[in-house]
DNA sequence: CTAACTTTGGACAATAATTGTCAAGACAAC
DNA sequence: GTTGTCTTGACAATTATTGTCCAAAGTTAG
């Protein structure tokens, strides 16, 4: 079954696989280490920077780390939702349709 | 086809449907004309509140409403990802999975 | 137990984003 | 011209986010 852990929780399980104190991880991303630590346990977002910086630094793909971190956002602004369903239906037309678009006008 | 007109467009529609000025609009809801104007042209948000203010005065059902008033916040959040797709099935899936939880606790 | 190391919590100011409000401008109808 | 409609830009006030520090709490090793 696919993983659903928060990006939080994904990115503490690469650091504890990797045995790596939060605070040498907050050192690299160049970030304070209760930020990291805020980070992980989903108290604070993370930002795409972090996202790309602990990819390298783990060396994983950093597509996967993005899908987890957009997703727990899109789950975080429409979860109370009972149309959940249908929202993110519409929100892929919508996506489509402004592609579409925007091919059009290259 | 589905209607994937923003939420702001489908507000101004009904208004003009209506025929009702932008400014009467705006005192029923409360809010200042600038902020509805902006509002109907996508330049500033919505929210919940004036969502379903605005789904009793035209008498509409409120979900429709929310449905695109929630879509287009998260085309807005992942609409330049490439991989959208996928974060859009993840996201569900978190949420299902935050739902089966709940039940289960309570 | 103490000491060293790791993580968490709370507070804080600085910065950025959002919100409500106003007044003036643009535009058309008459 | 005046009237009615909508848009624009500016502004302060509020609220949210961010980076930072340090002390407290938890953990591990000696």
């Amino acid at each position: 079954m696919k993983n659903l852990d928060s990006i939080g929780e994904q990115i503490r399980k690469l650091r504890e696989k990797a045995e790596m104190p939060l605070r040498k991880l907050a050192s690299l991303l160049e970030i304070d280490q209760s930020t990291l630590s805020k980070i992980e346990r989903g108290e604070r977002k993370a930002n795409i920077q972090i996202i790309e910086q602990i990819a390298q630094v783990f060396s994983i793909d950093k597509k996967k780390l993005l899908v987890n971190f957009y997703s727990d956002i899109v789950s975080y602004e429409i979860g109370e939702e009972n149309t959940y369903s249908e929202i993110l239906k519409v929100a892929e037309a919508k996506i489509e349709y402004k592609r579409a678009l925007k091919n059009k006008t290259l």
